[in-house]
DNA sequence: CCCCGAATACTTGTATGCAAGTATGTGTGA
DNA sequence: TCACACATACTTGCATACAAGTATTCGGGG
């Protein structure tokens, strides 16, 4: 077998995969989920998505098993396949990961982050205010992702942000939906120039506490979507 | 659309999903990657798989994507798909991950545990003790994963354990890797104990501590696994 | 009018066929 | 003998066909 180091190259370079359908279907489905534009509890026909994304059966179902692998789409034989209703176990879980996951990185990240590493922050925090000021809450939400994973990144453990996405499936359909009740943003942007600033004077401990409690702001709205949207929840 | 509580529930029934052909070729698959029965680089061929396996390319596709999530084989389309070299990278950070995930479970175990937990540990420990002087390797590598999936569950977020298992393909390897090393399992028993103790005595934080650095121990094996296989790992 | 049963129209799971692309081996020419 | 071009035999990606199973609905009988 030719195992050479040109070969592992190509490799490396060719396999990113999100060119391919499998891939774009997939974060198409993902965001349709997340953005609650497939409501929890519809049922997804796998012909009707092949047939409206102009692909084949083949690639929605790969990706539809990654979706279930995210919790995202229960998938039952012979029954059809369902968009997940919010779960409160999931929601927990997913709170419990993050927490675990960012506030490992941003304890590891305070400690190495340069000054120009804590400016670009500082950059992210003031595009927040402006999107805050314009009432664009859709970059507002893009930003606030920027922020959590330059942190990560920081941390030189960027697999703390992608592992963390790819758990918060549920978390973030409670944060899309709470975006027409901008009612926290003010107070989310504080708490990150608080976390920023704790990383600025390599504060571990405090930046992880910081962050910590910062995480806990999406949750505090889940009440209030479970009010406007009772039947997106489960039982 | 008829979205009866009845409904849901044969749903989640029926949702487990291993009896399929595509979770068992999975766990086949993932389980002869991590034990090394397919060697790190050795390219794998869907219709070789499928023939061997008894199955179409269909689950064996499907199976092959979700392992590409894992990081445990790289997908080259019109080329081939190769068991993933082991990354220090993915070993990095999927002891970052362990560390982050766990010692975040241990900690509230700590908190919650009762008295009857406790002893259930015990109970593995005193299991392990037994393989040890056995010298049965592999029973106890089970009781080991038993312990640190326990330690999960008693904390409420048995999420912790399953996302750190899949996260910990390229980790794994090594532990498979270093079972006829066992020089370090004498210590680790005594690690595990020290955890346990900790717990037993309510001290979320010395628990962490002490786990934590019990998952660097596996990581320690490293660099004689890589000298004993040096064409199993990359670059 | 109600109840029960069978046919029907879906669903997902799996198998197979075709298309596009790459590495390799072979044969030919210099 | 070496180099280059072409044919061949693979690979995965995608499309399609078939199999197994379920809910629904329509029709007939009581």
């Amino acid at each position: 077998m030719a195992t050479s180091r040109d070969m592992r190259i190509s490799i490396s370079e060719r396999a990113s995969g999100t060119s391919r359908a499998r891939g774009r279907v997939y974060a198409i489905l993902r965001d349709a989920i997340v953005s609650a534009e497939f409501e929890p509890g519809q049922r997804l026909s796998e012909s009707e998505l092949a047939e409206r994304l102009g692909v084949s059966r083949t690639p929605i179902r790969e990706a539809l098993v990654r979706l279930r692998d995210d919790r995202l789409v229960e998938i039952v034989p012979q029954l059809g396949t369902y968009v997940s209703r919010i779960s409160r176990q999931a929601i927990d879980d997913a709170q419990f990961v993050r927490e675990a996951l960012e506030g490992a990185a941003v304890r590891i990240a305070a400690t190495r982050a340069r000054p120009e590493d804590v400016a670009a922050l500082d950059a992210i925090i003031v595009r927040q205010r402006d999107a805050f000021r314009d009432s664009d809450v859709a970059r507002f939400y893009f930003f606030d992702d920027e922020l959590h994973r330059s942190l990560c990144d920081l941390s030189g453990h960027g697999v703390a942000w992608s592992l963390s996405q790819r758990a918060s499936g549920h978390l973030n359909r409670i944060r899309r939906l709470s975006m027409t009740l901008p009612a926290y943003i003010d107070e989310m942007i504080e708490e990150h120039a608080v976390v920023v600033d704790a990383v600025r004077r390599s504060e571990p401990e405090e930046a992880e506490v910081a962050l910590r409690e910062h995480l806990k702001m999406v949750v505090s709205a889940v009440p209030d979507i479970e009010r406007l949207h009772p039947d997106y929840f489960e039982s």
